[in-house]
DNA sequence: TTAACTGTACCGGCTGGACGGTTTACAGTA
DNA sequence: TACTGTAAACCGTCCAGCCGGTACAGTTAA
């Protein structure tokens, strides 16, 4: 088993965490394995030890934004007793809007990744790919979810890359008008 | 004057074309001076003699897709006869949405200057805050205006990012029904 | 004994930027 | 028209530093 005696929790995932704060801090490009290291509370050898290239870092980077969604939106989902039949789209909207500190870095990440190697967003295509092929097979008003969705993106990516400009009651009103209309693209 | 016997129009107009090139042909990590310069047709102090450092050039490279955007809208509006009191945030939908060449590469550009240096998305954060400004002081629906403008930026983000999954029928649905949601914006 | 590290030293390639020199455009002048 | 001075525009090379990655010998805990 890994050593945590140095940090919490294991090291592989400390190195993750330490990534994403130098991301968020300092900036993409400013994402170096000695930065990380450093932050991470680990050697350079130890880094290299877990993901022995920088490359494999930023794909298991992607991946964890990605199941940090998912585990997000799942949460969501469980917490919403009466969805009906808009209850997946509301979680969405609830989801990734939330409070959820793990997804507060996401666009960060995602901007870390593509900046480095587009092919890395692969496992982010895939995910959109699967959520627009389930909307599209479902009997649900597809131009409207769709929207609900694209606009969950558009202001997640704002408020990560802090270029953001609505106020609380504002991000509350967007929010509330997310979910009116995540019900009515199923009437 | 500026010499044009090389290439097309002024040398510091092709150097940002250029760049543009670089950062969607290569990715935004391969945005170097050297590979700047050689596509741009133009040596490296050339290009240092127009943008005195790189984060001249990341700086004017941003600046310029803020005006190509405004150009954009501005273009889609007077194109749109009956807008009505929709008219501006139709604009948006069309002009962002539509097909103008100089947008395609809106998404990867932001991304170079983003992970390059945070700040100098500043002159987007102006452009957003001021958008959101103009909103909140119009007799609009501010929440559904604000979810189209964040759809647009959703949409444009994937496309740009090339993780988006809709077929060119879905798209098209889902600009129709931005453009509704326009209009009922303002009833 | 082995996995999971630490620490240090090192390397080759790339990158931003500096710099000195060269060409071009053009205004002034006779 | 020819000449000339000057400044803008541009070239090509060089360099110091950083970064990803390697190598390897030691250390700690299970």
């Amino acid at each position: 088993m890994a050593a945590d005696h140095t940090g919490i929790g294991p090291a592989r995932e400390r190195v993750l965490e330490a990534a994403e704060r130098v991301v968020v801090e300092v900036g993409a490009a400013r994402l170096t394995l000695d930065a990380v290291s450093q932050a991470a509370g680990v050697s350079k050898g130890g880094l290299l030890y877990h993901f022995p290239s920088k490359e494999s870092l930023l794909g298991a980077l992607a991946q964890r934004y990605v199941d940090s969604m998912q585990g997000c939106i799942a949460t969501a989902r469980d917490a919403i007793e009466d969805g009906g039949s808009a209850r997946d789209l509301k979680a969405c909207v609830l989801g990734v809007l939330g409070s959820d500190p793990r997804l507060k870095a996401m666009g960060a990440v995602l901007l870390a990744t593509a900046a480095n190697d587009l092919a890395l967003l692969e496992v982010i295509r895939e995910r959109i790919t699967q959520q627009t092929q389930e909307l599209s097979e479902s009997d649900v008003d597809f131009a409207r979810a769709s929207i609900v969705l694209l606009a969950i993106d558009g202001l997640k990516m704002r408020e990560s890359l802090r270029i953001s400009a609505f106020s609380a009651e504002q991000r509350e009103q967007i929010v509330n008008e997310l979910m009116k209309l995540a019900d009515e693209a199923y009437r």
